[in-house]
DNA sequence: TTGTGTTCTTAATCTAGGTTAAGTGCATTT
DNA sequence: AAATGCACTTAACCTAGATTAAGAACACAA
């Protein structure tokens, strides 16, 4: 069956033709790792779903260094929030790191949608609401974890990212150097698991 | 007139028996400083609209060190999101800093209104975002910048809490300690502004 | 097959911010 | 009016994590 339908289908339930209607509005590509969907500066107009591969958003600051602000694997949707509802420029890039099948959802068809079908409306207030949520335990995270413990974190919640994505990505996310983040590591693996 | 339906009216348009169904599910109470409105280990039943006052939400790790996670004045939501929605034990505190008068609405009838008056879902979506966005906001800076620029982006952000809260709470908000913020802040009044 | 780039590591050195501790100036209670 | 408790400051010292630099291991393009 279809990801995308699967996950609509936890929170709300849509007809048949309703479910027709859903996926003639969404576009469906394939893309190469390194492809760049979105880049800061312009316009977000898609919500990204991601039905395989891996896909990230981040941003560049004025020192040239990277801040990753999410990763998004099978099952998840990824976009600049920020930047597709105020539809002002943003600035996050979206970068595919692994070959990706991606579901686009335009935010014109995306309101669209939720004149057509209003139980939309719910089912994305339910994955806004999670993504708040998600968020909001990441900011604790950083206000009282050590990099150490943000790091066990993170393997325990993505452990598939831990083989699929560069560390050096890994350890931005958290909120580390990439040098230190080798450090702790070797640390972690001495000093057994 | 009611600053909640002149908050809600911002998104969607309600007809007046609407407003008056939407009041009619919520409380007014009015709660000294000091009030705490939800316990760390308790499930949290009430979303709070702030009409006036200021609360906070913070949680306190297992070095007793607290962690200010967001602040609400005149015209904010505040809640546990995490515990609102799944209906778990939290771990956020949510106390009245100063004097407030704050409506309450019960997570029960926040359901009822989606079902009675679907239109909320879209008010409620829409918030949640703004949440989200602003959410997104704070983790990329705490991601890359330096505790100076985040008080400095913190004081332009919300320059009436400078004077109404415990600058010891602005610290934590921003994840300093109180010592380095006091040291901080006489550095950057010395070299003015 | 030899470049050219990219990721990762290691190590020396540095610093933003934490810790500890002591003291000051308030409110608020008694 | 004394006492207790917070909020804030200052200063000495400490450390998690940053910076700089160099080299190793690998990928992949020409």
């Amino acid at each position: 069956m279809n990801l995308i339908l699967e996950n609509i289908s936890k929170h709300i339930s849509l007809t048949p033709q309703e479910q027709e209607l859903f996926l003639s509005k969404t576009e469906t590509h394939h893309y190469k790792a390194k492809t760049i969907l979105l880049n800061a500066g312009e316009v977000c107009k898609n919500s990204y779903f991601v039905n395989s591969g891996v896909l990230r958003s981040f941003n560049i600051n004025d020192n040239i260094v990277e801040h990753v602000m999410s990763f998004a694997c099978s099952g998840w949707w990824i976009s600049n929030m920020y930047s597709l509802i105020s539809q002002k420029p943003g600035n996050l890039f979206i970068e595919v790191l692994e070959d990706a099948e991606v579901v686009l959802l335009s935010k014109d068809n995306q309101e669209q949608l939720y004149h057509d079908i209003p139980k939309l409306e719910r089912f994305f207030r339910i994955l806004t609401e999670n993504a708040l949520v998600a968020n909001n335990q990441r900011i604790m995270d950083n206000l009282s974890l050590s990099a150490e413990e943000r790091f066990e974190k993170f393997c325990k919640k993505y452990p598939s990212l831990m083989q699929k994505v560069p560390q050096k990505q890994i350890a931005s996310f958290i909120g580390v150097t990439p040098e230190f983040f080798s450090k702790m590591k070797a640390r972690l693996l001495k000093k057994g698991n």
